[in-house]
DNA sequence: TAGTGGTCTAGACCACCGA
DNA sequence: CGGTGGTCTAGACCACTAG
C-alpha cells in the first residue's frame, strides 16, 4: 500500500474518532510530516484525498480544518462506490434477478455509438428485473459487446454481471458516465415494477468503461420513484 | 495561473482538437516534461486532472491513452461546476427570475437540522421560478439562515444569490450534497412550469456549504422532466 | 513578521509491461 | 531488458493570513 494512502486512512480515522477537535486547527503539514516521517509532498497528497472527499478544508496562510458536516453525512463518495453494481451496493440484502429478455443482436446506430463499436459487432441485449428483499426495485436494460464480455448466460444474469467481468474474465471496471432524468412510466415498468399508470420513473442512462477506457456497457436503469434516490457530492 | 493548470488546459485542448490520435499512445511523461519545460511531478499533476475527469487513462508500464467516449461526452465535470449556480451554468443564456414567495420565518425541525441551526434561528424562505430564454426551467424553494447570508432582497433574488454571496458578502462556496429523485408534479409545478397533471418532475434536494463547511443553503429544485438531465461522472 | 498552505524542482527507486 | 507510469524525497520559493 502506498504511503500516502496509509497516512490518509490514518488521519481519516483520527477525524472520525474525534482525535482532532472539529473547532480547532489540525496540526500543520510540517508537524504531520515529522510525525508520519514523510516528505511534505506525500503529506499534501494524503490530505488532498481527504479534502476531495469533503472531510477537511485547507486555507493558505490559515491552516487545516475539519468540515463539520462531514461528521454528520456518511454518504461521501456514494457516486464512485456505485460503479460496483447493485449486488455490491446491497451487499447485505437478498437480491433476485428475473431475466425478462436475453438475446444477441446487431446494435442500432445509437447503441453502436455509445459502445464505440461498429454496427456489425454483435451485442447482448438484456432486460432484467432486480428484486431486493422481495420488492421489485429496478428494471435494467443493458447492451454489451459480446466479443468484449463473452460467456454471458442465464446463470450469470441471475447472479451479477459485474462479478463475472471482474472475477471470471479478470477485467477491471474503470468508471461510468451517467445521465439521470425523470420519465413517464411505460407498460413494462407498470407490469414489472408494479407502479401506477401515472407514477414517475427515475431513469439512469449509463455508459460503463473498463479501466483501459473501453466502453463495455450501455444501460438504462428504471427505478420506482418512491424507492430510489441518487446521491451526489460535489466539492469545489 | 498555476503551471499545472495551464499545462492541463493545453493538453485538454489538444485532445479535443484531435492533435493526439485516439488509438495511439500519447507522448510519455518525460517527453511532455521536456516539451512543457516542467518537472515530472508537475506533469503528473496536470495529467491527474485529465485522468480524474475521465479524459485519459494511464497504465504503468504501458502508456497514456485517450478515453474514447470522452470525445463524445462534453459534460465531464458538470457536477462540480454546478456548485456555482444556475446563473453561471447558463452564462450565455437569458435568465429571468420570478419571485413567487419571499419571507423570513423560524425553521421546521427538518430544515433546522439540514442547515445545522437551532429552531430559533430565523431563515429566509424563498420560492423562485427561473426562466431561461423565456421558457420556465426550474422552480426553486430555498432556505437560508438570515444571519449567515444577510441583505437578501428582491433585487438580489432577481439576479443571482450565489453572486451576492461570493461578490457582495465575500464568502466562498465550498460544495454541495445532493439527492436526486423523481416526483409527481403538484399544483405549483403545473402552474409555473406549465407541465401536465401527470408529468413527472426531477427534484434535486441540495445542501450547500461554504468553504469552511458551514451549511448556508437547503433547497429543492424542481425541473420539468423534458428539459433537464443530471449528469455525473464516476471514476474508480 | 512569522507561520501557514500552494507550487515546483531534479532526481531517485520501484512495479509493471512487452519484446 | 528498456520504457512506461507510480511513488517519494529534501528542499526551495511564493501567496496568503493573522497579529
Amino acid at each position: 500500500m502506498s504511503k500516502y494512502i496509509t497516512i490518509s486512512d490514518e488521519i481519516r480515522e483520527r477525524i472520525k474518532s474525534g482525535y482532532y477537535p472539529v473547532d480547532k486547527m489540525m496540526p500543520d503539514e510540517h508537524s504531520l510530516c515529522r510525525e508520519f516521517n514523510c516528505s511534505r509532498m506525500t503529506m499534501k497528497r494524503a490530505l488532498d484525498i481527504l479534502a476531495q472527499g469533503g472531510m477537511i478544508y485547507r486555507k493558505r496562510g490559515h491552516g487545516t480544518f475539519i468540515i463539520q458536516s462531514s461528521m454528520q453525512n456518511h454518504n461521501v463518495n456514494v457516486l464512485s462506490d456505485e460503479t460496483v453494481g447493485l449486488s455490491n451496493l446491497m451487499k447485505d440484502r437478498k437480491i433476485v434477478s428475473k431475466v425478462i429478455e436475453f438475446n444477441i443482436q446487431f446494435p442500432s446506430e445509437e447503441i453502436a455509438k455509445n459502445l464505440s463499436v461498429s454496427m456489425n459487432t454483435p451485442v447482448y441485449h438484456i432486460i432484467r428485473l432486480r428484486i431486493v428483499e422481495d420488492e421489485p426495485y429496478v428494471l435494467e436494460e443493458t447492451y454489451m459487446p459480446s466479443n468484449l464480455i463473452p460467456d454471458i448466460n442465464e446463470e450469470v444474469l441471475h447472479d451479477s454481471i459485474y462479478h463475472h467481468i471482474e472475477n471470471k474474465l479478470n477485467l477491471k471496471i474503470g468508471g461510468a458516465h451517467r445521465k439521470i432524468r425523470a420519465s413517464k412510466s411505460n407498460e413494462l415498468d407498470q407490469k414489472y415494477l408494479h407502479c401506477g399508470e401515472h407514477d414517475p420513473i427515475l431513469e439512469v442512462e449509463q455508459i460503463g468503461h473498463l479501466d483501459i477506457g473501453i466502453p463495455f456497457e450501455y444501460s438504462f436503469s428504471r427505478h420506482r420513484y418512491d424507492r430510489f434516490t441518487f446521491i451526489s457530492v460535489a466539492v469545489r
